[in-house]
DNA sequence: GCGGACTGCTTACCT
DNA sequence: ACAGGTAAGCAGTCCGCG
């Protein structure tokens, strides 16, 4: 055990306990309790939460591992069914009897038919089912029968859809038997529901029935620790390889939802304790280890005493780091907690999440946190979603004071751990919800994207109604390509429809929406891979707009269903559940989650069946969702005109009215209900709009003075620093503008802002980070083999001196009076700045703005160009 | 050998 | 590894120019 030193008793030199291990052999004695894994075997057991399902290679069965919320431990069960892994072939059983590779194979186990539906025949098939002993042998045996189905699913997702699991949803053990714990719905919320549903659809009525549980029941309250490790670097700005992981473990913090705060540090004879820094935590325990072996023991100790371990890009980097440096150091692999996997860092009891992964989502980061974060560092997200980040060094982890380091090393614990418990536990409650749709474990959905999500829900659901899961190349012979020709070169099929805006300022301005355009369609012309294009002649004449596709009127497309299901649940009842004053706070929140996890798949239901890597890929479903969305838009426009309303943009859903009468509002909107079957509403007011006449970019004034700004530069996130504080401060003016003639004075300000900025650039009296242009590297600087970009220029001028550059990073380089124009501001001068370039952009930034108020530089600044300042 | 016209690549945005 | 559409800046290429 480390010492504990508390803040007021750091004299640490002199009261640090020698630990004295055997060093010279390199071999330490692991106390009896470090073996034990503290694992939960249970024959019953209370209501516990299913957090995954894994499988367990030595015993050759599933294991799945609950959460018990009344110890808050980790219970392990496995499968006492029988259950094997299997796939299936069109080939009938006595041919496959034939095939010697796969009746010989040693983890063969039998043949039996199964009947399935087809759906892309809308037929019943019979299939033979190989049954294997063990999973792997799944991925050889499929390639000895001509057509392999289901062979590609992972064996801990196939027995979750078997066995009908719902991960997130609560199960207890009685008599050494898996079984799902009812949900009660009061009575008085069924009612409500059925009410609001008001559905004569039976299959629809299950459908409600069963899936009303997932949102209704309340989350657990989960118990974890984050962990964050700093690794001793000799030289600057390299990130040591886990695999490798020569160098020490400097230090290791560790914090607990339970209130735990430790930090770790290895005793190095160079580096001294040091004076107590501003940003110094308190109540935490400091433990110095002389011993690095002992020290990660602990640390090991601690995450299996631990259900959920938090890091964050602990995937990559901190437990693999904490696995090799452990076999380095000679522990013995069954004293590891850590099993490495191809997918990412496991844990051998508890569950693992690598936040850096789950908030790179794009699902996440777009849908659940409407893209307040832009970049995927710790520093980023923290800033953004909790309005405070990392401690500032000023050297290299290494090179610190032992007080420093663990200052340091501490706050990303912290941060780590804080991005689940802020409000209110948001993204444990939002992976529990998520994992109940898409019925993945949590291991699984905290990896990997939307798209894996709803292929995982669709499969469950396939496989809970006897379905066939389909050939990805089947559906394509089936239904074939796209053919709408797409406006942009390289992309399948066309898509949505742009009103090209007037230039010019529009007062008292209604901006009209379809309410969640493409999910509606989806749900009301029945689209789903297998309705589009199907086999009966009869629905070939149900022809969706502006396509030959035709669409089919026997069968419930799936997709339309649980789309729409979704789709219901959510505008129908958590919208409006997460605003009702009537119920509780914690309530109301729980609900905006519930409706939040709901708009995370509502949204990307389209996008996926136009994705060549997504399984059930159907460009000829994903094309009649935009045709359809382009037939809805442009009809709505024209019956907008016929009644006398003056549309002014409108962009894939939405359209811009100029002074619409109420009534005519209502009008258009009984129109679209009655012709299309589809919402719109009135989705907001602006004071006025200002258009630049380009697309996808006007400024739009709220009645309260505050400012939408959509696609100018100035807003954008490379543009320099002081060209976004100049434009912003043009912003704040245009907000008190009430009628055309305050315009003047706006105006006078454009001027005087221009003018002030040009004098700054000229006196170069602006620092490199306020002239700095920050660009995304999209990919690893050597993959830029058709260009080579400024900002890749300024990243391969980085490399060169040193600095570790890689994608995902964000280049920030000025522009210099050089051969190539550009330097990264680490190695760039104020002198060195190229003052023209920047001027053009202040213009061409101001020239959107202008274009909008309808004046010129020539009238503003009294010349036409500002370069003829100079 | 230089520069304008053009195309293509890249990023960041909008829905 | 959800989609397509738009704006902007720059890299690179072609071609004219006695």
């Amino acid at each position: 055990m480390g010492q504990q030193l508390t803040l007021d008793s750091f004299m640490v030199e002199s009261r640090r306990k020698k630990r004295r291990t055997s060093r010279r052999t390199g071999k330490l004695k692991i106390a009896k309790k470090d073996l034990d894994l503290g694992i939960v075997e249970a024959k019953n057991t209370g209501p516990c939460y299913l957090l995954s399902v894994v499988y367990d290679g030595k015993k050759r069965k599933a294991l799945v591992k609950l959460y018990d919320p009344q110890t808050h431990n980790i219970i392990f069960w496995h499968d006492n069914t029988g259950h094997l892994p299997y796939f299936l072939t069109d080939l009938p059983p006595d041919k496959v009897q034939e095939i010697d590779k796969i009746v010989n194979h040693p983890s063969f186990d039998h043949v039996e038919v199964v009947e399935k539906y087809d759906l892309l025949k809308d037929t019943k098939v019979h299939m033979t089912k190989i049954v294997m002993k063990e999973p792997r042998s799944v991925g050889t045996v499929r390639e000895y029968v001509p057509k392999a189905w289901e062979a590609h699913i992972k064996y801990f997702n196939n027995y979750i859809y078997d066995m009908r699991l719902i991960p997130g949803m609560l199960y207890k053990i009685e008599n050494g038997i898996l079984k799902e714990v009812k949900v009660e719905i009061p009575k008085e919320i069924a009612k409500h529901v059925e009410k609001l549903f008001d559905v004569e659809d039976y299959e629809f009525k299950e459908l409600v029935k069963e899936w009303l549980p997932l949102f209704q029941l309340p989350p657990p309250k989960l118990k974890r620790l984050a962990l964050d490790i700093e690794v001793y670097t000799a030289t600057r700005n390299r990130i040591p390889d886990p695999r490798e992981a020569e160098e020490k473990i400097i230090s290791v913090s560790l914090v607990g939802s339970d209130g735990l705060k430790r930090v770790l540090l290895l005793h190095r004879k160079d580096i001294e304790f040091g004076h107590k820094p501003l940003e110094y935590p308190e109540n935490v325990e400091i433990e110095i280890f002389d011993s690095e072996r002992q020290l990660i023991a602990e640390v090991f100790t601690v995450i299996n005493s631990y259900p959920i371990l938090l890091t964050f890009n602990g995937d990559n980097f901190d437990l693999p780091y904490l696995y090799y440096r452990a076999k380095r150091l000679g522990f013995n692999e069954k004293h590891i907690p850590i099993i490495i996997a191809e997918e990412g860092a496991r844990l051998k009891k508890g569950i693992h999440i690598d936040l850096y992964r789950f908030f790179n989502n794009k699902a996440i980061q777009v849908y659940a946190f409407g893209g307040r974060y832009k970049e995927f560092t710790l520093d980023a997200i923290a800033s953004a979603l909790l309005g405070y980040s990392k401690v500032v060094i000023e050297a290299v982890a290494s090179d610190l004071m032992l007080s420093e380091l663990a200052s340091y090393n501490f706050r990303d614990a912290q941060l780590t751990l804080n991005l689940t418990t802020f409000n209110d536990d948001l993204v444990m409650k939002l992976i529990i919800l998520l994992m109940r749709i898409s019925r993945l474990s949590m291991d699984e959905l905290t990896r990997h994207a939307v798209s894996h999500w709803i292929k995982n829900m669709l499969y469950w659901i396939h496989r809970k109604n006897n379905y066939l899961i389909p050939l990805a190349e089947d559906i394509m012979a089936e239904k074939g390509e796209a053919v709408t020709e797409a406006v942009i070169k390289g992309k399948k099929y066309a898509g949505a429809i742009v009103v090209k805006p007037p230039a010019g300022v529009y007062f008292n301005v209604v901006v009209m929406d379809f309410a969640s355009l493409y999910p509606s369609i989806i749900k009301k012309w029945n689209l789903s891979y297998e309705t589009v294009n199907c086999s009966h002649s009869d629905c070939r004449s149900n022809v969706i707009p502006e396509t030959k596709h035709w669409v089919c009127r026997r069968r419930k497309g799936i997709t339309a269903l649980i789309t729409g299901l979704l789709r219901d649940f959510r505008v129908k009842i958590y919208k409006k559940a997460a605003k009702n004053k009537a119920l509780g706070e914690s309530e109301r929140a729980w609900y905006d989650i519930v409706q939040q996890a709901m708009k995370v798949f509502i949204n990307a239901s389209y996008g996926v069946f136009g994705a060549s890597t997504f399984p059930l890929y159907c460009p000829p479903a994903a094309e009649s969702v935009t045709a359809i969305g382009r037939y809805a838009i442009k009809s709505t426009i024209s019956k907008a005109q016929e009644i006398g309303l003056k549309v002014l943009y409108g962009d894939t859903d939405s359209l811009f009215l100029h002074n619409p009468p109420e009534d005519k509002i209502k009008e258009l909107e009984r129109w679209v209900e009655e012709e299309l079957g589809l919402e719109i509403e009135v989705d907001k007011v602006y004071r006025y709009v200002a258009f630049s006449g380009r697309k996808k970019n006007y400024i739009g004034i709220y009645p309260d003075g505050s400012v939408d700004v959509k696609g100018l530069v100035g807003k954008k996130r490379n543009t320099p620093e002081f060209v976004k504080k100049a434009f912003y401060s043009v912003l704040e003016a245009l907000g008190k503008v009430k009628s055309h003639e305050e315009f003047e004075k706006v105006k006078n300000l454009i001027r005087e802002i221009v003018k002030e900025s040009y004098n700054k650039l000229r006196n170069r009296e602006l620092t490199l980070d306020e002239l700095a242009f920050k660009v995304f590297l999209s990919k690893n600087v050597e993959e830029y083999v058709k260009t080579v970009p400024q900002h890749v220029r300024a990243a391969k001028m980085l490399k060169e001196v040193g600095f570790d550059v890689r994608k995902g990073d964000v280049i920030m380089f000025v522009k210099v009076r050089s051969k190539y124009g550009v330097k990264p501001v680490q190695l760039a001068k104020i002198s060195e700045i190229d003052v023209n370039k920047y001027v053009e952009n202040i213009e061409s930034t101001f020239e959107q703005l202008l274009d909008a108020l309808n004046i010129e530089f020539k009238e503003i600044m009294g010349i036409s160009k500002l370069e003829a300042f100079f």
